[in-house]
DNA sequence: ATGGTAGACCCTCTA
């Protein structure tokens, strides 16, 4: 019997090539509930009896060779989506929604939304995408706060809330997670009331989740703050603690982005 | 120096 829940989110860029760091940190951190994107794969083929021998039940939207959301718990799942809704046309595995432990959790994947201009000088429609993404994000979270309940939205948002999130704010300004379209819209988000659980624990500064497999950007710490742990109010008041587990990202064969959690009473 | 790395997978796309 524990006091504390703890819930982690994690971009493992592919499930199969991750699975060894996968499991040796589930072993090692034991999370409750954790919420995992970019699984790159399809649900049949996600390592169901690696990760059920450490314990936990799983839910799964998988997609051939991109994208991917799954949530792993130690208590029962009962999934509620496994598409975020707005739009029937969508086939991006991105989303996915359950009650465990008494939470109503989401696993994010939002699109990237680069390059954000075509040959023309024009809107793209990978950046149109990401902001159609979010804005359907926006109206199905506004339903869902009207629950009054304990909610964890957490995942891989492709970002960085300011520019403190940032190694580089000027360099990538024009990037889809830095632009004020994208930024605008997570506003609009959090303004509904959600706490960032990062920002409550850490404060303001340059809290990276990610950083780049190219130019050495770990080793030069260029990283950006795109992965969140959004708390609803009741879940606000649960709160006890959040950090970022930078040890995943350090070891040999490692995602470019580092696990992050938080634990509630 | 207009680069570089990683993953899926069939060769180029996504990030």
């Amino acid at each position: 019997m524990t006091s504390t829940t703890s819930i982690a989110t994690w971009n493992v860029n592919s499930i199969k090539a991750r699975l060894p760091r996968a499991v040796e940190w589930l072993k090692e951190f034991s999370p409750d509930i954790v919420l995992l994107q970019e699984l790159k794969c399809v649900s049949e083929a996600f390592p169901l009896m690696e990760i059920e021998d450490l314990g936990y039940n799983v839910a799964t939207a998988g997609q051939k060779t991109y994208n991917g959301v799954a949530i792993l718990s130690k208590s029962p799942i009962e999934v509620e989506l496994t598409k975020l809704p707005g739009d029937a046309s969508d086939e991006q595995a991105r989303y996915i929604e359950a009650f465990t432990a008494g939470i109503r959790v989401a696993s994010i994947y939002l699109p990237n939304g680069n390059p954000t201009r075509d040959e023309d000088g024009n809107d793209h429609e990978k950046f149109l995408y990401k902001l159609g993404w979010m804005d359907r994000l926006n109206t199905h979270v506004k339903g869902l706060l009207k629950h009054d309940e304990a909610i964890v939205l957490g995942g891989d948002y492709n970002l960085a809330p300011a520019d403190v999130d940032v190694f580089d704010p000027k360099g990538l300004a024009d990037e889809a997670l830095c632009r004020p379209e994208s930024r605008a819209r997570f506003r609009t988000l959090m303004n509904m009331g959600l706490t960032n659980a990062i920002d409550v624990s850490l404060g303001i500064g340059s809290h990276y989740s990610y950083w780049d497999y190219q130019r050495g950007a770990w080793n030069k710490d260029n990283g950006l703050r795109i992965d969140h742990l959004l708390l609803s109010p009741q879940a606000a008041d649960r709160f006890d603690e959040a950090g970022i587990d930078k040890g995943p990202r350090a070891k040999e064969k490692a995602s470019d982005h580092t696990p992050v959690w938080c634990t509630l009473r």
